[in-house]
RNA sequence: GCGAGGGUUGCCGAGCCUGGUCAAAGGCGACAGACUCAAGAUCUGUUCCUGUAGGGGUUCGCCGGUUCGAAUCCGGCCCCUCGCACCA
């Protein structure tokens, strides 16, 4: 059945490339140009990646039906070292890769093209291209395809690092970074895409205490520099041999991998000699701050890999501590098997912080609320971090702490970190809080980088500038368009350059260095408008100079003096500025969320930069994720469904609507196979719904005509309006369960109107393709439709007809009422009787009506005005009822289900012409009569009849 | 911690901004019936509790408040999710 799709698919595919319905050139048309955030091209992609992307082609091609001239251009992105790695293990023939990439379908005689980076590059750009974007039905723009490693691309962010260093945003200085010591600096990040361990490690910053020891230094290292008042002995571990190390003009003793990584931190680091634990044991050392002469004693907790190896001891605040010292005290053999005296453990713990719900000492509380007694207990971990945050956030430091009493944990820190680093006390370590492990295998640590490269987001002028631009954006969801603002203040300068083994750009003002992912992706939808010459041959790189951007882009020079410096003819360089002022500013980017903090900003503030007035980007869309059973799909880790694989087995609309419907835009959603079928399976039902409405060839039209063709209009009416902010879901849900849902009602009602399934036909077909294309031109050309489908326009409303409408509910009304009583009561009836509301009745209701609309109604009023009616007082005490229970009534109703009142229906004249049908529907005859008058009404109901409520009798 | 979002009836998921038509859309699932040799598909009905006349009762994380009236507004509480930097 698989392959059925793929053909009906293929065709259409052809049909609208033969049509050039993706070409995009300017013409007089309003314009649209949307984009999404070009993926990075570093091995395949899931589902998952599809659902931002359907997006983005289904509001291309509402866009285009709606009579814009829309611009849909892709490419890919290929910065960084995943193309890198990849190939290294492709070329060592790594097994599990080579398992991952036939998962995936690659061809074997592929493989070998696939040794170099450029080779991975190539060859996923056609992956995407044809197995995905172009499989999937996206008419965008090919010929403007580019990737972040071309060498015009190259040109175009040269360019605009240029235009940031001419606007003196791009600054120099010292900054710690995460690097593998083979490859250069990699992201440390969950997805890992650089990395093979240790994704979710973060960066802690620690104080580096000094200890003075005779002419030594024994270094702790520190995450609350403000517990030195508390500092009661030093813990070294026995069984760890350290290192004795220069570090400028003093001798330090740390663990050996603490050594090695402050040697990537601090210059002239040099390695002396080693000096084994135990000898440490017993000596004396000056604690910093506090002068102090503390004992250095045994701890086996000392993890040579964490920080320094060595331990400031502060067991008032540390349950670590305060519980391997309890152990010394409690068993004296301890330090007498290392040759110390018993009495080296007196020690009496000091009290520095008060903490809001805790004793004196915090530490103390926590061990003892836990129950915690020994040192291997894997509680301490869970302790720590509680009184850690306790103390943090509540904690103010007491009157011990001289010249810091008084203060919060908060400032405290900062203050006595910074004043220690001020007296050579300190100095700074940064260390990843676990191991991290590069994808070539490599050892990643914190490197020091002396003039690194940064883009100044800090700026307050541009920040401002930014957020009042953003302020008049569409950004999707609402909440962004709220929260960018606050994304955009927290957005820093942003180390923009890297060295390594890398691919990307070279940095313009120093080759050694090149640009990183995520800076040379944030201008570069205009470089789409730009691309399609380089493609074509028509410009060279080397053409691309500083003048020739100038030009194109931000119109400056003439085109003759570009022209002779450049060798680009004048009249391409008119068209092009002509076509960048035509389509730019981009109308919509699409991204997933991990873009809300790093990529839209980035993109914002390069544009405000850069760009001039006019030329901003309009709107943002973000979209979550489709996500596996266990998380996110991961792409780096493959496993997941492979695209071609699942077009195959659901067909490519059945995803499409799956990915436009299946839940809001701003929100993950789990992978279900079962889910993806029942779309599948709504996919066929509209299909056979469309034969079913086109095989309709009757002549006859009823009070069901109108209300179908108004119902259509109104749909037709939502649906252009959900579209109009992307709300697809919306969309979807009007038109493939709506709709049907209303012609299931017109069929069952009888209706058989050709003109009347006609009409409702073509818009419904028209408002299918933006979602569903392949199936709408499928059923578009067999029932007869003129031309393609997906250049059609879309339909436009025509009206809508409250009076049918209300008809309509008012007979659903009447069939439920009828069941309910049939339920409830268990009667198998023959004869349904129903009783029209008296004229009387309806005349007052409308006076209700008319007079809540007006908001004037009250009980007192609507009777009074109704009283003044001859034939309504002729019903006594019964009207003045009537009139109350109405005015009551009335009085609850919104304004628009009073306008929705407000319109006339002749109950008994709908009846009558409804009569078969709810014969039919009912299996019982139906009588019907006006309650003023009824012909046969045994049990006296008649009196109960009430506008737009008929009494009934069920014999 | 900082910033943001959320908790709705079996499940998914609307509604909440703009309080009354809300027992609360739609889908999925389930049950019953029709059609059928049968299955599937399709159609109809039911799917919080209750009721032999179209009704009544209790619900929208918890507690309280505003209001004639609250899933919707306000305050407090509990719980959950996401981002936090070199990952497009």
């Amino acid at each position: 059945m698989a392959s059925r799709f793929k053909e009906t698919e293929e065709k259409w595919q052809r049909r609208w490339e033969e049509a050039g319905l993706h070409l995009a050139e300017r013409d007089s048309r309003p314009k649209f140009m949307i984009i999404f955030a070009y993926p990075g091209v570093t091995g395949y992609l899931h589902v998952g990646h599809m659902r931002g992307y359907t997006y983005v082609d289904a509001i291309a091609r509402y866009k285009r039906m709606e009579g814009h001239n829309v611009l849909f251009p892709v490419g890919t992105h290929a910065t960084g070292n995943g193309a890198i790695s990849l190939a290294n293990r492709v070329a060592a023939r790594d097994p599990d890769t080579l398992d991952y990439l036939m998962r995936n379908g690659c061809p074997e005689e592929r493989v070998k093209d696939l040794e170099t980076p450029e080779g991975v590059v190539e060859f996923f750009n056609g992956v995407y291209v044809n197995d995905y974007w172009k499989r999937f039905g996206f008419l965008a723009d090919w010929r403007r395809f580019t990737c972040s490693i071309r060498p015009d691309y190259n040109r175009f962010i040269q360019w605009q690092f240029r235009k940031l260093m001419e606007l003196g945003l791009l600054v120099q200085k010292p900054y710690y970074a995460p690097a593998c010591v083979d490859c250069g600096p990699v992201a440390v990040d969950p997805s890992e895409t650089d990395l093979s361990k240790g994704g979710n490690a973060e960066v802690n910053e620690y104080t580096l205490l000094k200890f003075r020891c005779g002419d030594e230094l024994l270094i702790a290292a520190t995450l609350r520099p403000e517990t030195v008042f508390g500092q009661t002995n030093f813990w070294v571990n026995p069984d760890v041999d350290y290192r004795r190390v220069r570090v400028g003009d003093e001798t330090w003793i740390v663990s050996a991998p603490a050594a090695r990584k402050l040697s990537y931190q601090m210059d002239g680091v040099e390695v002396l000699g080693e000096v084994a634990g135990r000898e440490l044991l017993g000596r004396m050392c000056s604690a910093p701050m506090v002068g102090r002469e503390i004992p250095v004693l045994p701890a086996g907790f000392c993890d040579p890999e964490v920080g320094t190896g060595l331990v400031t001891s502060v067991p008032s605040d540390a349950p670590d501590d305060l519980v391997a010292l309890q152990r010394l005290q409690k068993d004296p053999s301890l330090l007498e098997s290392y040759g110390l005296d018993a009495s080296a453990a007196d020690i009496e713990v000091i009290p520095i912080i008060d903490i809001e719900g805790y004793g004196p000492c915090a530490a103390a509380d926590v061990v003892d609320r836990m129950g915690i007694t020994d040192s291997g207990d894997p509680r301490l971990a869970e302790a720590k971090k509680q009184v850690y945050k306790d103390g943090h956030h509540l904690g103010r430091m007491n009157p011990l702490c001289k010249g810091y009493e008084g203060l919060r944990v908060e400032e405290a820190k900062e203050r006595m970190r910074d004043d220690m680093l001020a007296s050579g006390e300190a100095e700074l370590f940064r260390d990843l809080s676990e191991e991290v492990a590069c994808r070539c295998g490599g050892t990643v640590m914190i490197r020091r980088v002396d003039d690194q490269w940064f883009i100044d987001y800090g700026d307050p002028d541009l920040t401002a500038r930014t957020k009042s631009h953003c302020e008049g954006m569409d950004i999707f969801p609402a909440e962004y368009h709220h929260n960018v603002q606050a994304v955009l203040d927290w957005f820093r300068e942003r180390a923009c350059v890297r060295k390594g083994n890398w691919l990307g750009t070279r940095f313009p003002f120093d080759e050694e260095w090149i640009i990183e992912a995520i800076s040379d992706s944030t201008l570069y939808p205009v470089y789409y408008i730009i691309s399609m010459h380089a493609n074509e041959g028509s410009i060279s790189p080397e053409q691309m100079s500083e003048e020739f951007f100038d030009h194109v882009i931000l119109g400056r020079g003439g085109s003759d003096v570009v022209s002779r410096s450049t060798g680009v003819p004048a009249e391409l360089l008119e068209a092009i500025r002509e076509d960048i002022s035509y389509w730019y500013p981009l109308d919509l980017n699409l991204g997933g969320k991990e873009h809300m903090t790093v990529h839209f900003p980035a993109f914002l503030f390069n544009h405000q930069a850069i760009m001039p007035e006019g030329k901003l980007p309009r709107g943002i869309f973000v979209n979550w994720y489709i996500t596996g059973k266990k998380g996110k799909i991961s792409k780096s880790k493959g496993g997941a469904q492979p695209i071609p694989g699942a077009a195959e087995k659901f067909g490519v609309d059945a995803l499409r609507l799956y990915y436009a419907h299946v839940a809001s835009p701003f929100q993950d959603v789990e992978w279900d196979e079962d889910i993806v079928t029942s779309y599948r399976h709504r996919v066929e039902r509209t299909t056979r719904m469309m034969e079913e409405l086109h095989a309709i060839d009757g002549d006859e039209e009823g009070s069901v005509d109108s209300w179908m063709l108004s119902r259509m209009s109104r749909h037709i009416e939502d649906a252009r309006r959900h579209m109009e902010s992307y709300d697809l879901r919306q969309m979807a849900n009007v038109v493939y369960f709506d709709i049907p849902n209303d012609i299931r009602w017109y069929l069952r009602r009888g209706g058989r109107s050709r003109r009347t399934a006609g009409k409702a036909l073509d818009a419904w077909l028209r408002m299918a393709c933006p979602v569903t294309p392949h199936m709408a031109e499928e059923a578009w050309e067999s029932l007869g439709g003129e031309g393609l489908l997906s250049s059609a326009p879309y339909p436009s409303p025509e009206g809508s007809d409250p009076s049918s409408e209300l008809g309509e509910s008012y007979l659903r009304d009447v069939l439920e009422d009828v069941n309910e009583i049939v339920r409830v009561t268990g009667m198998k009836a023959r004869t349904l009787h129903l009783y029209t509301s008296p004229e009387w009745k309806d005349r007052v209701q409308s006076m209700a009506v008319e007079m809540a609309l007006a908001g004037e109604l009250s009980v007192p009023a609507l009777t009074k005005r109704a009283m003044q009616d001859e034939e309504v007082r002729r019903h006594g005490k019964s009207a003045s009822e009537f009139a109350k229970k109405a005015a009551q009534e009335t009085a609850r109703r919104s304004a628009a289900e009073l306008r929705r009142l407000s319109a006339p229906i002749d109950e008994l004249s709908l009846l009558q012409d409804a009569k078969g049908f709810l014969e039919s529907e009912l299996g019982m005859s139906v009588e019907l009569h006006d309650a003023a008058a009824p012909r046969h009404d045994p049990q006296n109901k008649a009196k109960a009849a009430m506008p737009l409520r008929p009494a009934m009798l069920l014999e």
